[in-house]
DNA sequence: CAGCGCAACTTTATCGATACACAAAGCTCT
DNA sequence: AGAGCTTTGTGTATCGATAAAGTTGCGCTG
């Protein structure tokens, strides 16, 4: 292994000097810094990341904890902080929490063993009632939920306005009796209760009160929990025209299960999804869906832990990400 | 920040003591592990990762390197990985390449430099004509391609056989026109050159050969690229009844432009993919598809890194991962 | 009971890069 | 001409953990 001194000495000058250039300091004359790199190139040197870490406590990587990579939300979400943290010079490390709040406070200790920098973290399980969360004193920043008691900086999904957008979007297409296809647990302040709100908001501001039986809560927030709701749905015998999806994974399984029992959407049923993940535009048929800016939310994040990095005394902020409403065939 | 030589202090002890309990070696005492264990816990200490790295050279990261993580197939195979590793203790970091040759060797410059142990390199665009890849004298798996020369070790999807079995499954099911949906370059092995190979055995085993303007090439492997190639395909006018898809992700956007056009599947084509991707069952019509055995491709690639950087003079070995044909009902 | 073997700890020297204090040379200005 | 600056560069101590080489002390054998 080639180091810093190995090139001090083919370069003819002190190990500082290497490392002023590398680390592109002032105080290096022109003649000495092109000498230096060409040491540099003839030797093949690199940093040693370990050593540079172990001087200056800074690991140029930002812990990134989700639910679950493979699942298209969080793989598009990976995908944007990932190339985000790139342009300002941090490595990102992926890590997978189950869904569950245990899983996610594994990952705040973890972050802080493995000595990252910082970490965002995209909590499903945890919400604000969680103490422990405000006790880790370390750069963290929630992505996607909502209302953590302002301690915590914190990048939001505009939860109720979208779901409030997606129910009126149903309801102005002239659906009479909308469905929710919401989360199991409706107590707390998160994603789940959020959108549930936004479902009820936009049926009061048109003076209506839903019927309580057409809610309908999955047992898992993915496309066999949505399946396995529409089942009930559809054998619950209730005259059903819409149906609101808390997200699109689920939306997924919800479109397959209206097919199971022979439904057509948007002819029997009209759907529409939340998060606009990829394969929303190329279902059949493609799903009308709250699309909010994920690149958007990926480089705020990203700029909010760099920022507390750097300084950590900073007061938590928030932010709400802007959306759109992508009306496709499945409300047509 | 506590040390190891507080904890020392704490527990009375000397630091490589401390060092000692940490890593579980032998030589030390009941009596005084359990008092250094106390001392841990009430000091709250974590190992330095930088530190142990530094002086032990082994950083406990593999290097994840694939075209895009956003991508189902490679959200999903990250998702084993990253589980399969942390069972052996290892981190995974994701490195994104862009699908571009010039990416996958970035990745390999930069998994030397951060200094992870080994990579795990999806590669799509390198292949095995690239010299490079054979000069990094370092731990490294190719995952998902066919044939590196056998100078790495090789965790292969069983690309030909699969597509003929797909191919074959569609030509029994009474189709007589059967079109390919494939990669664009046909040179060089590759993932897509296999797969091509497969579609032709098929139909090699049975004396037919397939016209060749059932051929169509993708512009991406993505959804949008297999909607195109679905376009052209309805657009020209052939009497296709069966379409044979380089991957799901590109079956998805088939299903979606063959759509576009009024054809029914499996009514008047029948569709199969390749990956079995999550979405695959949840589709409408779910997608027939070749289901390579997704957890023990991960399983054996992180095996063989880590076998690989335990003895790097180990000989090469290619390992072809098993598959299942899933008849769904885009083929009933 | 000398002396060997072994378990249980401690000491010391590093791993590679960088912060900080300091030195030498060149320049300006009274 | 020499004090006061700036510019450019050099030593040295250190970050925290660990491999390798001591140092005890104790039991046991011949």
């Amino acid at each position: 292994m080639v180091t810093m001194s190995d090139v001090a000495r083919l370069a003819g000058v002190s190990t500082m000097t290497v490392s002023n250039v590398v680390n592109n300091r002032p105080g290096v004359s022109g003649p000495v810094r092109t000498r230096v790199q060409e040491a540099i190139r003839q030797s093949g040197y690199r940093v040693n990341t370990s050593a540079r870490t172990l001087r200056s406590g800074r690991t140029g990587v930002i812990g990134l904890a989700v639910p679950e990579i493979g699942r298209s939300y969080f793989g598009l979400l990976a995908a944007h902080v990932i190339e985000q943290a790139g342009r300002l010079g941090f490595h990102v490390a992926v890590e997978q929490t189950g869904a569950a709040a245990d899983g996610e406070l594994d990952a705040i200790a973890h972050s802080h063993t493995l000595h990252f920098d910082g970490l965002i973290l995209s909590a499903v399980g945890l919400d604000s009632r969680d103490r422990r969360l405000a006790e880790a004193d370390y750069p963290i920043v929630m992505l996607g939920e909502q209302d953590y008691g302002g301690r915590l900086d914190h990048v939001a999904m505009p939860n109720e306005e979208g779901t409030r957008a997606a129910t009126a979007h149903l309801i102005e297409r002239g659906c009479r009796r909308v469905a929710v296809v919401t989360g199991g647990a409706l107590e707390g302040v998160n994603v789940v209760t959020r959108r549930y709100q936004g479902y009820l908001a936009a049926h009061a501001d048109r003076g209506l009160t839903p019927d309580p039986a057409l809610r309908f809560a999955v047992t898992a927030m993915s496309p066999e929990g949505g399946r396995d709701a529409a089942h009930r749905l559809a054998d619950s015998g209730l005259a059903i025209d819409g149906v609101v999806c808390v997200t699109d994974t689920v939306a997924q399984g919800v479109l397959r299960g209206l097919a199971d029992r022979g439904l057509r959407v948007p002819d029997d049923i009209r759907l529409v999804g939340y998060d606009d993940i990829p394969e929303a535009a190329m279902m059949v048929p493609s799903l009308s869906t709250v699309a909010p800016d994920h690149r958007w939310m990926a480089a705020t994040a990203v700029e909010l832990v760099v920022g507390r990095i750097h300084d950590g005394g900073r007061p938590a902020s928030e932010h709400v990400a802007p959306f759109e409403l992508m009306a496709r065939e499945s409300t047509r």
